[in-house]
DNA sequence: GTCATTTCGCAACGGTGCGTCTCGTTACTC
DNA sequence: GAGTAACGAGACGCACCGTTGCGAAATGAC
């Protein structure tokens, strides 16, 4: 077999005319071809690779380190998770990240399949963490047993979701009073 | 003056058209001349009208009654957001429905202004609703003062777009799940 | 009933991007 | 160094965009 293998350049080249696109127009005004002439890359190097815009999208969304934080485990899991929720609503507050998380928001509305694969490996982690730190912490007696962990995190997940779909980030208090309101949910508090 | 008014049942033939197409096809799929085809109408009449697709969107949804539950106020909070929270995700077994859902996701994504219009004349009703319910049950001792009952409505609202979004509808138990946490979160017990 | 006026349907326009194709060139593997 | 596949450049037909001009139909004013 004699290959000449694939540009990696080209790739990387692609990938970041995407990011950079996104940030400056929004999903559905980038083209095929401005993307081609930003990477200064033929067209047909980029169908020869990638079966559409969304697909290119997906790879730039995993490739580029979506920078999610880290749950942190200490003894006190309202802290934990306030800590981590400010961190993921600031991570918002970068015109970047909110581009692509609205890019995200697009494509799955548009192509629900693909939406479903990209939400599940982008979001799979972080719920991941989410339970397991909740499931510590009902091991700890500090969260009931009956409660489903997964149902919670994906509250976290909704409403991040949802506040960078409307534009509007998270403030102080509004992620004070979520992370509230759901470790009093969770909590062994009883309704009198 | 002589004027000839606006043809009022073509308007209504394009809002029917788009919600068909929606359906069938979803919305970026959706084009101004197959849409004029399918109500039988001129494009010239539709762009007199009409500045965008996302225009059209918006008057089919503000338009056709978007079906949304009342929220009873019996003495049970629970029960009462329960039965509504229930009543809202069976809304979403529709398939019509949904798709509708997914192109309001779709235009917001794309167009930040009109989706923000857009869900502030959809979403606002609802929100205004739970918390006025919520109101009542702080002013009953049900539930705390300090809960920002705004946030705790959002949180419904996000939770069923998300829902919508990724496709997967809300089950029974993911209904009580949400709705569980968030009573217990409102409500009077105290953490220990 | 007639007339003035506006919307209507029809149809064409140039423009843009799509996805495919062909070419000649370049770069990598063997 | 030779063979091969990816590469850049650019043209193709196609679909749809948003706009324009036209004659016909419809409606309110008188």
């Amino acid at each position: 077999m004699v290959v000449r293998p694939r540009s990696e350049k080209a790739r990387q080249s692609v990938l970041a005319a995407m990011r950079r696109a996104l940030a400056a127009d929004g999903y559905d005004a980038v083209t095929i071809e401005g993307l081609a002439a930003e990477a200064e890359v033929s067209k047909q190097t980029i169908y020869r690779w990638w079966p559409s815009k969304a697909a290119i999208l997906g790879e730039a969304l995993l490739e580029g380190e979506l920078p999610t934080p880290d749950l942190r485990a200490t003894d006190d899991l309202a802290t934990d998770l306030r800590a981590w929720f400010t961190a993921m609503s600031s991570r918002a507050e970068d015109g970047a990240n909110t581009a692509l998380a609205r890019a995200l928001i697009a494509v799955t509305a548009t192509d629900a399949e693909l939406g479903l694969a990209l939400n599940k490996r982008l979001a799979d982690p972080i719920v991941e963490q989410i339970v397991a730190r909740l499931e510590v912490a009902q091991r700890a007696g500090q969260v009931r047993e009956d409660v489903d962990a997964a149902a919670v995190a994906d509250q976290f997940i909704a409403v991040s979701s949802y506040s960078s779909l409307l534009g509007r980030g998270l403030d102080e208090a509004r992620v004070s009073a979520v992370v509230d309101v759901l470790m009093r949910g969770v909590g062994m508090g009883s309704i009198h």
